[in-house]
DNA sequence: TAGATTGTTAATCGATTAACAATC
DNA sequence: TAGATTGTTAATCGATTAACAATC
């Protein structure tokens, strides 16, 4: 029982729009630490994650009650509770796939590992790839997949393949037992319920900023049309 | 008082869930045309677009009434319709900035030429990097922003820079007359109400993965100490 | 105690969805 | 006309926010 009320606290009844936000507190908190700052109230945290102070009192009140009346959050100590729930006092392995433009990038990237992952394995089905040495680490075979989810107890995977491959190699990877997956590949894909699946869309997200730059020109049309 | 409607209909009254939804519908229509599909059900594209076919003709209702009772939608219509109200039925230019690891790899992704974009500029403020030649374009010095900015006409920012530099390269990409900003570097940025601004937090995007592993592992074991 | 700030309530807002009348 | 499918209504759900009692 103690059991099941600690998970329902902690991880059930936390909403989807709060935990995309935890990261960018976490984020913010740490560059607070850095700055040798130990307190700090809702106010200056949600200005500095850019946000209301009410939501962000409320998106903390889901993990339960780590502040101080009259005082503010402990900084330390809301540092951890949040890495807690998001799972990242483990340092997690991740598989990229796909190591072509942009897997070389992602497999790069600094930010992976400063804030709770470590890319364990990079595969690829490219004949010329294979074997090579990317940021140290040996490209291998997507044909050795589940070996390598098995052997580096991989849970999350990162697609960075061709579009035309993508839900092929993600059956793959959904067959070889990883069970969250991060997509680059611009094609809606098809998981099991059991899996989640996330997206970054590149080409979408500027296309959401053109439809506000046409939105801007027309409004200024108007303006310079009745002035 | 035409041109005022007109524009009310057009995207003043788009709700931003909906506008982020179009560039993926926007993309399966593109995929569908190839296959030579000429008509598409609302629900035959709400499926092949990941959505219940409810949210999509609510969707595109937004934008008026572009479908025919009883068959579908023209593909070819639509296309245009969504095409036209994101505003790439004119290729926009890009400024990129920062050519690191990760710019490197936007400079070359092609999805942002095939889905209506040009990157027309790359910049950056180091002397190893000015003057060099990627993916075909000279490499410029971020002091030449605003000559830039002017030149080629740009929109929109793709800002690739280190956390630490973000908010100064965006603050002189706002002077510069930039109205549109997609941040990869993982700090909250700050600009004026006339400037959107959107952001890819990469590692963000794993963190939200890990909370739902956590709450897997958990759920997992309550079944196994119940069994 | 007085001042400050949290955690929660309740009202509001925006997004989703099922159902179905309109209509091709 | 009969069958199919859109566009819209209205109910529901989830997220946001202001306000304030609780309490450090």
């Amino acid at each position: 029982m103690t059991v099941e009320r600690s998970v329902a606290a902690d991880s059930r009844t936390v909403p989807e729009a709060t935990v995309a936000r935890l990261a960018t507190y976490l984020r913010v908190l740490g560059a607070l630490s850095d700055r040798s700052i130990t307190t700090v109230s809702s106010e200056e945290l949600a200005a500095a994650a850019g946000v209301n102070s009410a939501k962000l009192r409320k998106d903390l009140s889901y993990l339960g009650s780590y502040g101080i009346r009259g005082v503010g959050y402990d900084v330390r100590t809301l540092t951890d509770e949040i890495a807690r729930i998001l799972g990242v006092t483990v340092r997690r392995a991740v598989a990229l796939i796909g190591v072509g433009n942009l897997g070389q990038a992602l497999a790069g990237y600094d930010g992976f590992a400063s804030r709770g992952f470590r890319i364990a394995a990079l595969l690829d089905a490219s004949p010329t790839l294979i074997g090579s040495t990317v940021r140290e680490l040996v490209v291998r075979d997507i044909a050795e997949l589940e070996q390598v989810v098995t052997e580096q107890e991989i849970a999350i995977a990162v697609l960075a393949v061709p579009a035309s491959a993508a839900q092929d190699v993600c059956d793959r990877v959904v067959a070889a037992g990883v069970t969250s997956i991060l997509n680059f590949a611009p094609v809606v894909l098809a998981v099991p319920a059991h899996v989640d699946l996330r997206k970054v869309d590149l080409a979408a997200e500027l296309q959401i900023l053109s439809f506000h730059e046409n939105r801007k020109s027309a409004a200024a049309l108007i303006a310079g049309g009745m002035a």
